[in-house]
DNA sequence: ATAGGGTTAG
């Protein structure tokens, strides 16, 4: 009877209601006491997928054995529910079942995919307790070791396995490969050649990965070229490893050749192919493949094609997209998986979704380092950068330690305070803890320090931290100095820099050409422009001419720029005319105002900016009605001009004010405030500039306006919040105007206080009735 | 009654 049984369960094991009609009968018959019966059917319905049918089998066998439950959690890591797997595991040996050498290499790999280092090496202990010493945990115990970081061990271990097989040598190489160690992985190939193993298909895929660690598509062809005489021609695991490789080195186009040229394809395959599109940007061709492999019902998809799915949708902001996949984890049963979790978290936090994402985040079990710095950028990039710091603090508590990513994610979180306090902290870390300050840390500290308006820390930062210098690293400083309003300092470091021999790049011209902007340094920007080509070979971009005309046009030479952009090698995008036109505003140039504006609204209608500009022209050329006209044109196109306001960080909390908005509760002191203030700078020989009030309005109205501007509330607030003495920051969305910026100046004498303003283009940093950027506008 | 090496997250 069971001998029947078993032949049938054999016979129809792809057949799903065959299946569960022999199922029926073994339930009738009460023949679960039969091991090994309930060993098929368990291994058939895990193959199947349907682990729930798995499970209740599982369950129903009164007494398990150790095969019954090897293969209970062989299922389980084969449909990738590692907690389950681990979570049987321990079972058995709280029931004091034996636990043999395949027990423990499943779980070990369980405890592989799920990082979990502690159970990990609990296993590896027992089972060289037990002496459990083949080849197939050796592997195993070797790419465990990989994953958490710790190759040198894992190298030990291979060094006194007792037999080695392909396997290994392939584990050892592909885990030098992952982890970096290229040269390592070169020499244990020629060792392993040396020692008479023959490299097997696997071994030419770990080659492969070899050149895409070397950045080099030349080897990686040669690589390829060799496949094809030997037996590992069409593999379907090299042929993977190729489209990876094609794909991350940028040649999609060779990728899809080797894609579409492979005799025999997996889920591996295909998913090789989706993200490579998918990383390259091609991103309807992605859901296009993925539409192919789901339209044959049989070759269903796994975690990895989830994971590139979500990547897409996280790129598109697909927030519906997002929710679809998110059900399809639900019902798989792929919410516990951290990674897919992690992505899925990611995805919600690039859609703006934090209350989704924070729900994922809070019900998750397990959570690695990616997981929690994805979450704190999350929370720092939505503004709720307290609580991103709240989060480092517990998850240090649970003891997961920190990686670069992690701090660079931090140290720009910090930036988002506007004060370097919380920076420092960061920073204090880093050097308590004796972390290595790679150049993309000390960049992040340059940028953290200067966009909290200490920029002689960031270029204390510079000078005094041992590390490689680079290119990015430098336009980090000089754009710093650029955003103070140190032009002089910005051109002393550009050249300092090519002092050293490190070649500009484009960005680091736009960085310096911002700088001499802010500072005013037209010939010096004019000179740097025209050696871009001559002796750098760079040919400067869009970016970079606009730039360039933003600087001419500032300067009121409105002709020279004209000039400039008709003699473009290509034809301008929005930005050019955007800096024309500002020009324009500036300089009160209704003509040319008129046609840079008509440009951009071909180019781009839906801009409110544009409308705001062009009405500032006619403003200041007193055309009413056409100001009126524009004003118009906005409110019938549904386009509002951005509100300016003004922050200011008091304590915990964070002031906001609006222009002319009297509903702060401390209101009467304010006005009272700004009135003897007033007195007092005009005392000093300030007089109000009206020019930048662009209202149609009488003198004393215009000055009124001008005493209602969102930095001047903020700035009194300040003073009536904090002691005196102390320093006083301000942040301001939008550009602050000319008066703003001299009256400040005023203040800052008669309060003897230090005042930092940033606005949406740079620092304004007074002191004693004096600015760090001589006034420039 | 049975296994290991190639992909995928910040």
């Amino acid at each position: 009877m069971i001998q029947r049984l078993l032949a049938l369960l054999k016979e129809f094991s792809d057949n799903v209601i065959r299946v569960k009609t022999i199922h029926a009968r073994i339930i009738v018959e009460g023949l679960y006491t039969q091991q090994p019966l309930a060993h098929r059917l368990v291994r058939i319905y895990s193959d199947l997928g349907i682990l729930q049918y798995a499970r209740h089998v599982f369950d129903k066998t009164s007494h398990p054995e150790t095969p019954l439950c090897n293969a209970m959690i062989s299922g389980y890591v084969r449909n990738e529910r590692f907690t389950e797997a681990l979570d049987l595991f321990k079972l058995m040996r709280s029931r004091c079942l034996e636990i043999d050498s395949y027990s423990c290499n499943f779980a070990l790999k369980a405890c592989t995919a799920l990082s979990d280092s502690q159970t990990g090496m609990d296993i590896i202990k027992f089972s060289i307790n037990r002496g459990f010493r083949n080849e197939f945990l050796g592997s195993s115990i070797i790419t465990f070791l990989v994953k958490l970081g710790n190759v040198n061990e894992a190298r030990e271990v291979f060094d006194h396995l007792p037999e080695r097989d392909i396997v290994c040598w392939n584990a050892m190489i592909s885990g030098y490969v992952r982890a970096g160690k290229f040269n390592e992985a070169c020499d244990l190939f020629i060792k392993m050649q040396r020692c008479g193993v023959k490299p097997s298909p696997v071994t030419m895929a770990s080659l492969v990965q070899l050149c895409e660690g070397f950045q080099s598509l030349r080897l990686g062809k040669s690589v390829h070229g060799s496949t094809f005489n030997r037996q590992v021609d069409g593999d379907v695991r090299v042929m993977t490893s190729l489209v990876n490789m094609y794909s991350r080195l940028g040649d999609i186009a060779s990728a899809f050749q080797v894609f579409n040229s492979m005799p025999v394809r997996n889920l591996v395959s295909w998913n090789a192919m989706i993200s490579g599109y998918i990383q390259n940007g091609f991103i309807r061709e992605a859901f296009a493949l993925f539409q192919e492999l789901v339209k044959d019902s049989c070759r269903c998809f796994d975690s990895g094609t989830i994971v590139s799915l979500l990547h897409a949708c996280a790129l598109r902001v697909d927030l519906e997209g997002g929710k679809v996949i998110h059900g399809c984890m639900y019902r798989m049963g792929y919410e516990l998986s951290i990674i897919l979790s992690t992505a899925l978290v990611d995805l919600y936090l690039k859609c703006n979704a934090l209350e989704l994402a924070l729900r994922v985040f809070d019900r998750m079990q397990d959570r690695n380092v990616i997981t929690w710095t994805a979450m704190m950028v999350g929370l720092a990039q939505n503004g709720r950068a307290g609580e991103a710091l709240k989060l480092f603090r517990q998850m240090q508590e649970e003891g997961v330690v920190a990686n670069p990513v992690t701090l660079v994610s931090l140290i720009h979180a910090c930036t988002h305070f506007g004060t370097p306090r919380k920076g420092m902290s960061v920073h204090a870390h880093i050097l308590r803890r004796n972390i290595d300050f790679s150049s993309v840390n000390v960049t992040a500290l340059i940028d953290m320090y200067a966009k909290c308006g200490k920029i002689d820390y960031a270029d204390r930062v510079l000078r005094f931290c041992p590390v490689q210098k680079d290119v990015i690293l430098w336009n980090s400083l000089i754009a710093g100095f650029g955003m103070h309003g140190f032009g002089g300092r910005a051109l002393a470091a550009y050249h300092k820099m090519i002092d050293e021999g490190i070649k500009p790049e484009e960005s680091t011209f736009v960085s310096v050409l911002t700088a001499c902007n802010h500072s005013g340094l037209v010939k010096e920007g004019a000179e740097l422009f025209y050696s871009m080509e001559t002796d750098h070979n760079i040919r400067p971009g869009q970016k970079l001419y606009a730039c360039f005309v933003d600087l001419l046009s500032r300067a009121g030479r409105l002709g020279e720029a004209k000039d400039l952009i008709q003699q473009m090698p290509f034809e301008p995008d929005s930005s050019v005319f955007e800096a024309l036109l500002n020009g324009c505003q500036v300089h009160k140039n209704v003509d040319l105002g008129v046609r840079a504006a008509g440009r951009l609204l071909q180019l781009d209608i839906a801009n409110p900016g544009i409308y705001v500009m062009l009405s500032n022209i006619y403003a200041r050329a007193r055309k009413w009605d056409q100001v009126e006209y524009v004003r118009g044109l906005m409110r019938q196109r549904g386009l509002m001009k951005t509100p300016g306001f003004s922050l200011v960080e008091i304590g915990e909390t964070v002031h906001t004010f609006f222009a002319g908005n009297n509903s702060h509760p401390n209101w009467p002191e304010i006005e009272e405030l700004l009135d003897t203030l007033r007195l007092e700078v005009e005392a000093l020989g300030y007089a109000a500039d009206t020019s930048c009030v662009l209202r149609n309005v009488d003198e004393p109205m215009k000055v009124k306006l001008l005493w209602g501007h969102s930095e001047r509330l903020a700035i009194a607030f300040a003073l009536l919040s904090t002691p005196a003495g102390s320093s006083i920051r301000i942040t301001k969305n939008l550009r602050v105007c000319i008066d703003c910026h001299n009256v400040t100046k005023h203040i800052s004498q008669v309060v003897k206080r230090e005042i930092v303003v940033r606005d949406a283009n740079r620092f304004h940093h007074f002191v004693n009735g004096r600015c760090s950027c001589n006034d420039y506008w």
